[in-house]
DNA sequence: CGATAAATTGAGTTTTGTCAATAAAGGTGG
DNA sequence: CCACCTTTATTGACAAAACTCAATTTATCG
């Protein structure tokens, strides 16, 4: 690392475009591209065309404080989004997995509310505000507003309500549930954030993660090495969690 | 109580309407009221009129799971906004005091995400979507939006990195900002929820409540007796709350 | 004026966090 | 390709925070 060892690492803009100007239907996330979806709604084609970028891990797709422009969907890998509080300490507030769509929380205010991050080699397809706001306001974005505030309830229920038996159940639980929803395999796959991220999430210290995890093992509940995980008894691991927000 | 002892408690709309036809910029609440903000955009006036209504204490504005219609903006009094889990415990997701709009997590779906419960003897005023689709969507939905995801933020961050002394100082370090914001005594007030629904919002038991606010009392930091709050010194308060989100 | 509900206080237990040591994995440069 | 270094994760011993259970006390509402 000669001379500069603080570069700021690259946010989606600086990183190249992979597909630009194809349709955003030849993106073929599950449950169908936002893009697509809002085209359909129009009842134009071709209108927004994709924006989609391939990103290394550990890089920002757009940080709290930064000018808010864009909806993002993730086409494959993963990403952390977290905020920073004022006396510098993080807390995460979600994982996106592919098909999940980020940056909702720009939409109100000029700035971004929050900050994202990939936890793996990810690629990501932006959509600006500006080229959606017809269709985006009375079709797509109610739904997405709805999605995420679920989303943020079962946190707040999570942190709120459950040990750490219970948060993690419910952590690995929703994950699964996820993975299968978009054709993975819900009993097998690889955690792409740390234990530091899991527990952050969670309200938990690392240690009490990574004992409750192999109390877990123990058990016979699941397998897991380092970021390999494999779920044995889904139920159980269910009834451990308890109850989720209903709606 | 003659017979039937489980009539269930009146929703909004069998609550009789206080100035129906009147319109809306009669209500002086602090920031000016939803309404008017909206007839402001769209350059009509006397476009919607109000529709409000006196609910008494412990009756519910809306509730999770019914049809969502309207925004509901608390005119006086104080609500609890809540949501039941599968397995029929309640979440406190946050308190509204005058000023504040509630019923946003219906937008994007047809039915309530959430309950909304009086604390108090309330005025609430309620503003139908469908009244408000056109300017809503452009200019205040947004506003309110990003007001929402703000205060769930904080919520998950006081849930996940705070211990009992800084989650009851940011809580009342909160209410007192906001008291004072819309006019009313910062350091002086009257705490329309019970210790449960305090201990329930900050993930804390009753017991812990209590002897932490026997424990600021102790040390000067203020005085608490049942309902009746007097906060000594702020900023103590402030800095045993820790940080904030910085959005 | 009692009855019921809400809040406080105390004692003891459980859970989770803290501190410290170790182990395993991944990346780097020789 | 291997040794070394750094990062990440695990494990143990102990301390601290919060919870549970139980007993009072204090309001509030008929």
């Amino acid at each position: 690392m000669p001379g500069n060892d603080c570069s700021p690492p690259p946010d989606f803009d600086s990183i190249p475009v992979t597909a630009s100007g194809a349709l955003c239907h030849v993106c073929d996330i599950v449950g169908g591209c936002l893009a697509s979806r809002m085209m359909e709604y129009s009842g134009q084609v071709g209108l927004v065309r994709s924006n989609s970028r391939v990103l290394g891990q550990g890089e920002n797709i757009f940080r709290e404080g930064g000018e808010a422009s864009a909806l993002y969907v993730v086409r494959s890998g993963s990403v952390k989004s977290y905020l920073v509080t004022e006396d510098g300490e993080e807390q995460v507030l979600g994982f996106y997995l592919p098909g999940d769509v980020l940056g909702l929380d720009g939409l109100g205010s000029s700035a971004c509310m929050s900050s994202a991050i990939t936890l793996e080699t990810t690629s990501i397809c932006r959509m600006l505000f500006a080229q959606m706001s017809e269709q985006g306001c009375g079709r797509v974005y109610p739904k997405l507003i709805s999605d995420q505030l679920a989303r943020e309830h079962n946190l707040i229920l999570m942190l709120a309500r459950k040990d750490a038996d219970g948060k993690l159940a419910s952590f690995l639980w929703d994950l699964s549930r996820r993975f299968k929803q978009i054709g993975y395999a819900g009993n097998a796959f690889k955690l792409s954030m740390s234990r530091q991220d899991i527990g952050n999430y969670l309200g938990l210290v690392i240690e009490t993660v990574s004992r409750t995890l192999t109390r877990f093992q123990e058990s016979g509940l699941l397998e897991v090495s380092r970021r390999t995980l494999e779920i044995h008894d889904l139920e159980a691991l269910k009834h451990i969690a308890g109850g989720q927000a209903s709606h």
